[in-house]
DNA sequence: GAGCACTGC
């Protein structure tokens, strides 16, 4: 183990610093805005984004596409909108559209917006996300919502008429909605000249995005069209406003980060400085184990020492129940030193204010997909520099700060520069099939920002045309095509859904679907499994998890959809509203295309199952006769299931039934999955599972019949 | 006996 600074120790530990520079601000660590007095007008101006106002309307007036490289706390945001609303860019009854990655961003920034121009939010300012539109046709002049909306919104204006100008922020994320729609976009500004782009992003990713909306070669028409119109993107780079974060790294490679990580903080704290700590790990699993040590680190320094500040662990993940997430960015009382022990939640998502160390062990999970097996796992990976930087900055948000990452610096010189974007190493289905219904018919040949393997193509153009959205022509199908690819759904519940109408009872698998869009419907937290268990078995059926959740839905709308019934079942009351917001929207969808959202009466759950075999019956697999032999005990004797579609070159996937579903002891012969992580052992863990009788099959997914056919003689 | 990065329509 690498040595860290001790308590008392006056030359600098394994960080190569010393923290004593620090001691001078003990008294300032409140938050602080020096800035709360001015009127908000003068606010706006002492924003760094306010010296190039001018600059910035200049360049949006005479160039297509302009790249803004906004460090945080320019103030890009929430000023460049409105300097295009104050320059007329929102004349005519056209808008000015900035897109979010997050919900929560979309709805804070356009409230912020409203509050300084003076205005009621959802009238001149407004924001859209989902289920929630808060603007005003004819009124709301700048806009701000989700990616995800403006291509929903796509699908009924390919061109995007209502809007002047799209700005496109947070566009380093490179999420699938960035890229989708900043493809689509590139092919939007040839048909309209008079459209301007606004694109911010981190440097690294600027220069791509500018060099992929470099249209200066193009010649003939497409250069006519354009007129004066600079095709070249112009670069504009404006300062932040935060805190030198000084990065330190261990001599020596940590064998445990977790422990690492710990003692680091352990560390931190013994030397008495004042601000909190936030230590990114990869999991649930190691922020407990983090929050369970460093509880054991508090107890021996109660009795240790009296005075001084004493240690309060938290820790902070998606999974966690709302209050817990809340708990964790509070600040400490008085006396009180946190320590957050967060997932990558941390590093985008969530600010904890009051953070000044970083302790950053340098992985994270990530979702990798082989297009040859069609399978996705989840696993842990070094992430890349710039990921790495964006975690240290979050130490300097308040004042400067220190970030301390676990492993060497060479180590992390041989990181990559920037993260493979999410299009490159996820499943296509949704991305094909929605371009498609966009007119992309010739989805190899899209402009792709960063284009995903073939392969991955190739699997999505398959697995469409087996669900029936696509035809022979590999052309979207009407209406079947069309109307998946209307819903708000991943295609193999949207054909579910619609399979659902035929079998009356698409208001089954409308409940269904909800649920599977939703986190896990248990509680989690608080490590209680046996608990757990029991409540699930209230519920748990032997036609699966799929069907348990339907019971869970039932009994919670029985209650009057109360929460104390929820609390004492150990479900999640705020993911059941949350999957009651998608059911209503669902529904309204079925509404629209005229079919009738029926229930099955009594317990005869054979046509919701059907229903879901229509849309998974790609993930059909069988119980192998034999149990799987291994040396290693603890995979002995593991039942073992394979997919019933062939799935190419190489072994075919070992499946099992994951421990979190409750078919785990039950084990059908026949059955359906939604999702599989790789899990010990190499083995692919299934989650939410339906059993399923063989002889469906055939019927409802004729495009695969002959794989099906064969299997069910056997 | 077993276990879950993060978003979004």
């Amino acid at each position: 183990m690498a040595a860290f600074l001790r308590p008392g120790e006056r030359q600098p530990g394994a960080f190569g610093v010393s923290f004593d520079a620090d001691r001078g601000n003990a008294g300032t660590a409140v938050l602080h805005n020096p800035n709360a007095r001015l009127a908000l007008s003068d606010q706006r101006r002492r924003l760094p984004v306010f010296e190039h106002r001018r600059e910035i309307l200049y360049l949006v007036e005479h160039h297509a596409v302009t790249v803004i490289v906004g460090e945080t706390g320019s103030g890009k945001t929430t000023q460049i909108p409105q300097y295009l609303l104050e320059a007329g860019w929102c004349a005519s009854g056209r808008m000015v559209a900035c897109t979010q990655p997050r919900r929560v961003a979309a709805m804070t920034v356009a409230a912020r917006v409203a509050e300084e121009t003076g205005g009621v939010l959802g009238r001149e300012i407004g924001y859209a996300i989902r289920f929630e539109d808060v603007s005003t046709p004819d009124v709301t002049k700048i806009r701000f919502c989700t990616d995800g909306v403006l291509l929903r919104e796509m699908l009924d204006d390919p061109l995007l008429t209502r809007y002047s100008v799209v700005m496109v922020d947070e566009a380093h994320e490179r999420s699938m909605a960035t890229d989708t729609l900043l493809g689509l976009l590139k092919k939007v500004l040839r048909r309209r000249p008079d459209l301007r782009l606004v694109i911010s992003s981190a440097t690294l990713e600027a220069d791509k995005v500018a060099a992929f909306f470099d249209t200066a070669t193009l010649r003939g028409k497409a250069a006519a069209a354009a007129g004066g119109l600079r095709r070249t993107p112009a670069l504009l780079s404006v300062a932040g406003r935060c805190h030198d974060v000084q990065v330190h790294y261990l001599e020596q490679p940590a064998p445990d980060y977790v422990r690492a990580a710990v003692t680091a903080a352990a560390d931190l704290h013994a030397t008495g400085l004042p601000g909190d700590i936030l230590m990114f790990l990869t999991g649930q699993d190691e922020c407990e184990a983090a929050v369970r040590m460093l509880e054991e680190e508090a107890r021996r320094g109660r009795r240790e020492r009296a005075s001084g500040l004493r240690l309060m662990p938290a820790a902070l993940y998606a999974g966690l129940p709302a209050a817990a997430q809340l708990a964790a960015l509070e600040p400490p009382p008085r006396g009180y030193r946190k320590v957050v022990a967060a997932t990558n939640i941390a590093e985008t998502s969530v600010t904890i204010p009051g953070v000044c160390y970083v302790i950053d062990c340098c992985y994270a999970k990530v979702k990798v997909y082989d297009p040859l097996s069609g399978m996705e796992a989840l696993l842990a990976a070094p992430i890349s520099r710039a990921s790495a930087a964006q975690r240290a900055g979050r130490a300097g948000r308040t004042r400067p700060g220190h970030c301390l990452r676990l492993c060497t610096e060479a180590a992390f010189a041989e990181l990559p520069a920037a993260s493979v974007p999410e299009m490159q190493r996820a499943e296509l289905a949704g991305t094909v099939l929605q371009l498609k219904a966009l007119g992309v018919d010739n989805i190899m040949a899209f402009d792709w920002l960063a284009p995903p393997p073939a392969e991955a193509m190739v699997r999505a153009l398959e697995l469409l045309h087996a669900l029936g959205a696509l035809g022979d022509d590999a052309r979207l199908t009407r209406p079947l095509g069309l109307r998946i690819s209307e819903l708000p759904l991943d295609p193999r519940l949207g054909a579910a859904l619609l399979a659902a109408g035929r079998l009356g009872c698409a208001g089954d698998m409308a409940t269904v679907a909800a649920m599977l869009c939703v986190q896990s419907v248990w509680f989690a937290g608080g490590g209680e499994r046996r608990a757990l268990e029991a409540a699930k078995e209230k519920f748990a059926v032997a036609e699966g998890d799929l069907v348990t959740y339907l019971n869970v839905w039932k009994a919670w709308e029985a209650s009057g959809r109360s929460g104390r019934w929820a609390h004492r079942h150990l479900v999640n009351h705020r993911t059941m509203l949350r999957a009651a917001d998608i059911r209503r929207q669902l529904l309204q969808h079925l509404w629209r295309l005229g079919i009738k959202p029926e229930e099955v009466e009594g317990s005869d759950d054979a046509p919701v199952r059907r229903a879901l075999a229509a849309g998974l019956f790609h993930n059909a697999a069988q119980l192998a006769e034999t149990t799987y032999e291994s040396r290693d005990a603890a995979f002995a004797g593991t039942h073992v299931y394979r997919l019933l579609r062939s799935t190419g070159p190489g072994l075919p996937p070992r499946l099992r039934i994951g421990a979190a579903s409750v078919l785990a002891r039950t084990r059908p012969q026949w059955l359906v999955f939604y999702q599989v992580q790789l899990g010990a052992g190499g083995f692919h863990d299934m989650t939410d599972v339906a059993a399923i009788e063989p002889g469906w099959l055939p019927e409802l997914a004729p495009h695969m019949f002959h794989y099906v056919r064969d299997a069910a003689r056997g």
